[in-house]
DNA sequence: ACTTTGCATGTAGAT
DNA sequence: TCTACATGCAAAGTA
């Protein structure tokens, strides 16, 4: 926006309105915040955002224009205005002072002959006048910054709108546009609303869908109007706007950007929460309709909450919505409300109430064979609206997945034939895994499409997803933003808020794709904050001030013929660059900084690997993660943080899920790493254990539990004696060489520091060793001797080998019983703690030896699915499996 | 035993 | 603090 041209060619100040040239009369102001800069207009030196006007305006050859009568210019900055302007028939405007009118604000439309005018927002000037100096000068640049959408955003759909309003307000030739506004305080409410008024209004402002209830909308506010029920609601109805515009007017230009249009009638903006705002696209309606002679106006939409979309039947009607567009009812009975959905098919549901506390609770019942037919789910989208001249109700819907789900058969495109985002999301993208920080290498695999793709993810996912609730509101739900940039937040936001039941949105599960551990593995230091060394018990710690931040993540494969490599991708080319595996990348890394390979210092420098390369390295490093995961060996992270495992485990799942297609493994939905019939205690547990087992309760679940906890607790006081046999060792590893290796080999796997890149290394480093060293693996196996599996089957012989002497439930049992003391007595655990501490670290099961090993060729190693379900889910875990399970 | 119905309650958001 | 509403839950109804 800085850098582009001058647009407004006025200045603002009443008593300058200076007119100026593109390339002259402003001269550059300061910088602002935002980098954009200001303007000065070089004849009375009054201050403008520079991009304030460019996107209010959006548009660069007017940013004003005149009263038909007196000349007066009429700025653009009147999205804020409570002055009334009318428009006229010619296609002029007349201003307040003119007009003879006063208090609200309006828009203007600038026709143009092939109707295609550009919409423009016209003022008196009032809101220039509204800071001190008369002008938006700096210190409303917050405020701008609050409220202002980007301008392609508000340009884009103000111009599809007001396109249509424009066409239709020529046809039906309106002599005057008043609106109603109730408060200004919010430029895109004002904006929304007129716009509503504008595209939409209501040529069935009088219309009421219930015979004999019809009533003149001037009234509905009043109590004694018939669509009033019971205890009203204390809001009271708006003014309805007067202009009238039918659909069918529209029928050759029909926006198909979803818009959030507050209800046509009934409540106003003010009353109705925006969230049930109708966000029908035009071309919705007019699908809805089929009829050219029917207009629909859009009611309200909710989005089905689980208990809406559940078998129950029931469908929560907003309070405000069912009073407001359904027919008035005094009983709790209530009564049948014929429905047609978009198919034309009509549904008789019973639409009543419940008292609830002083208020009431409106509920349709009888809606799950529609709900069902519409193949709706929860967060899935049903909208009411209105036929008219009929007065029928209709019964719309949009998926969560796929919002244009009333016109599937259509592709939601933009006028200028971009396609919309959730169309375009859903359709292309919503079953592919997203890996924050691979969009480039997905790009460079995919191709162009994906590279639209990428910038719609960072679109959503910046914008909207880190936006608060209220911002978000304002752009969303007042805005009209296309939905390309705004992935809708009512789709999850009643299921994540209120709903623990919920399926987590397809969105939101993207979120889950870094497990606990490898976020540990990420965090780095804070730049330049230098640590202090904090030695507790002969131990050296580094202390920082400030909090670690993440560093930038990087995949690590080991080569079958030796040496482990780490890749990272360049923040700004997006070109993976092979590094150092002890390389530790801040967070933001490019090019530039790759100070290890000279050749490929430089974004220009070519890509090391061939896109097939780089997807086998990607795929491989997935399988790596993966196995990393089920054979975790790391004893600091097995205990004391089920929240962790959880969270982990989620992120598993996901990863899981990612790989569905390729991995042939059968899942359950209760824990994916186990196949049906898996006994482990995961796969175990009723759904919920809530109040089904007492303290006492020695059910197989419970005594499972407990032993497990007992077993954390002996594992701790292990690893505290592992320690100082550790030190011991090093002491002894210095005078005698013998099984140096394999001692050293554990226990540094065991004590190394976290090093970023240690986690995938390491596993790479594990896994190679042991292909090459079956013995060792043995030996491994043998030292496992002693440990506690505790997602063994009792009564499986696969389970005693893995390190644990063969156990049945009874003795397990009694193990749980003993105390821990007399437990690690009587199973010398002391002493057999250093054993274990090697054992920790190691032999994940032999099948997976060489999984996570690439050829030189890249093509995928050998980690074919089939041996990954065959090592972690034959109920032959290695010795520490357990670990894993969340208890 | 299962489903439906009606109400109660907890919680998030609005005021 | 109030209100709306999602949902839990027990009573009633039904197969």
């Amino acid at each position: 926006m800085a850098s582009s041209s001058l647009s407004m060619k006025s200045c603002m100040n009443a008593t300058c309105g200076v007119s100026t040239s593109n390339s002259g009369g402003w001269k550059k102001g300061w910088a602002l915040r935002s980098g954009d800069f200001a303007i000065l207009c070089d004849n009375c030196g009054s201050a403008y955002e520079q991009s304030v006007f460019c996107e209010v305006f959006h548009s660069k050859d007017s940013g004003w224009r005149e009263c038909t009568s007196c000349s007066k210019r009429l700025h653009c900055g009147c999205i804020a205005s409570r002055s009334l302007l009318e428009l006229l028939d010619g296609g002029g405007v007349n201003c307040t002072s003119c007009s003879g009118s006063e208090g609200a604000g309006s828009m203007n439309v600038d026709k143009t002959p092939n109707g295609f005018g550009k919409p423009k927002v016209d003022n008196n000037g009032e809101l220039q006048s509204a800071p001190a100096n008369g002008h938006l000068a700096a210190e409303t640049k917050a405020y701008a910054e609050d409220i202002l959408p980007p301008v392609g955003e508000i340009a884009s759909t103000i111009f599809s709108n007001f396109n249509q309003a424009s066409n239709a307000s020529c046809q039906t030739a309106k002599p005057e546009i008043h609106r109603t506004v109730t408060a200004a305080k919010d430029l895109y409410e004002s904006l929304a609303q007129t716009n509503l008024s504008m595209s939409l209004g209501s040529s069935l402002g009088n219309q009421n869908p219930f015979p004999g209830g019809v009533v003149d909308e001037r009234v509905l506010s009043k109590a004694s109007s018939p669509l009033q029920q019971g205890p009203r609601s204390r809001h009271l109805l708006p003014k309805p706007p007067k202009l009238a515009l039918s659909m069918d007017a529209n029928a050759g230009m029909v926006s198909q950007i979803r818009v959030a249009r507050p209800p046509a009638e009934g409540r106003g903006r003010n009353q109705l929460l925006p969230r049930y705002w109708p966000r029908i696209t035009d071309q919705e309606l007019q699908q809805i309709s089929g009829d050219p002679n029917s207009t629909i106006v859009p009611l309200f939409e909710k989005v089905l909450s689980a208990s809406d979309a559940g078998r129950i039947g029931r469908l929560v009607l907003p309070k405000a919505c069912a009073e407001a567009y359904f027919p008035p009812i005094s009983q709790p009975e209530g009564l049948p409300l014929r429905i047609q959905d978009v198919k034309g098919k009509e549904w008789v549901f019973q639409f009543r109430f419940w008292p609830n506390n002083n208020s009431r609770m409106y509920v349709l019942e009888g809606v799950t064979p529609c709900i069902q037919s519409m193949k709706l789910q929860a967060g899935d989208t049903v909208t009411f609206s209105r036929m008219d001249p009929e007065g029928k109700l209709v019964m719309g819907f949009r998926k969560a997945s796929n919002s244009i789900a009333m016109q599937d058969t259509q592709p939601s495109a933009m006028p200028n034939g971009v396609h919309s985002s959730e169309s375009y999301f859903s359709g292309v993208f919503e079953n592919l895994p997203i890996i924050s920080g691979y969009s480039g290498l997905l790009q460079s695999l995919k191709g162009s499409t994906d590279t639209h793709f990428s910038a719609l993810h960072s679109a959503s996912g910046d914008i909207s997803w880190h936006k608060s609730d209220k911002q978000e509101d304002r752009t969303r739900d007042g805005l009209l933003l296309p939905s390309l940039l705004v992935p809708e937040r009512k789709r999850t936001r009643n299921i994540g808020s209120k709903s623990k039941r919920l399926l987590i949105d397809s969105l939101d599960a993207f979120e889950l794709k870094l497990t606990w551990e490898e976020a540990q593995d990420l965090l780095r230091p804070a730049p330049s904050v230098k640590p202090s060394i904090v030695t507790i018990e002969d131990h050296d710690f580094e202390e920082y001030e400030e909090p670690p931040v993440f560093g930038k993540r990087s995949i690590f494969i080991v080569r079958s013929i030796g040496g482990q490599e780490q890749w990272a991708q360049c923040d700004s080319c997006s070109k993976w660059r092979r590094l150092p595996v002890d390389a530790l990348l801040p967070p933001k890394w490019t090019c530039v900084d790759n100070t290890w390979d000279q050749s490929r210092c430089s974004c220009s420098a070519p890509d090391e690997l061939a896109p097939r390369e780089l997807e086998n390295l990607l795929r491989l490093n997935k399988d790596f993660k993966k196995r990393k995961m089920s054979s975790s060996h790391q004893p600091t992270q097995e205990h004391e943080s089920s929240g962790l495992d959880a969270l982990a485990n989620a992120a598993i799942l996901g990863d899981v899920g990612e790989q569905s297609a390729a991995a042939a493994v059968a899942t359950t939905t209760k824990h994916p790493r186990h196949r049906p019939g898996c006994s482990c205690i995961v796969c175990i547990q009723p759904p919920s254990g809530k109040g089904k087992h007492k303290p006492t309760c020695t059910c197989n679940v419970c005594m499972t539990v407990k032993r497990r906890f007992k077993t954390l607790m002996m594992r701790k006081k292990k690893r505290q004696s592992e320690r100082e046999a550790e030190i011991a060792q090093k002491t002894q590893q210095m005078a005698g060489p013998k099984d140096e290796a394999e001692v050293e080999s554990s226990s540094k796997l065991a004590s190394i520091p976290r090093d970023p890149s240690d986690n995938e290394a390491r596993s790479g480093n594990e896994l190679e060793s042991k292909s090459q060293s079956n013995n060792l693996s043995n030996k491994l196996a043998d030292s496992g001797k002693g440990h506690l599996d505790l997602n063994c089957h009792p009564d499986r012989e696969e389970d005693s080998q893995a390190g644990l002497a063969r156990m049945s439930m009874t003795s397990f049992l009694q193990v749980a019983s003993l105390p821990l003391d007399t437990y690690l007595k009587q199973n010398g655990l002391a002493s057999l703690s250093e054993q274990q501490a090697s054992s920790a670290c190691h032999a994940p099961p032999q099948t997976e030896e060489n999984e996570g090993i690439i050829k030189d060729d890249c093509q995928p190693a050998s980690a074919a699915p089939e041996q990954e379900s065959g090592g972690e889910e034959n109920d032959e875990p290695g010795p520490d499996q357990s670990q894993n399970d969340p208890v």
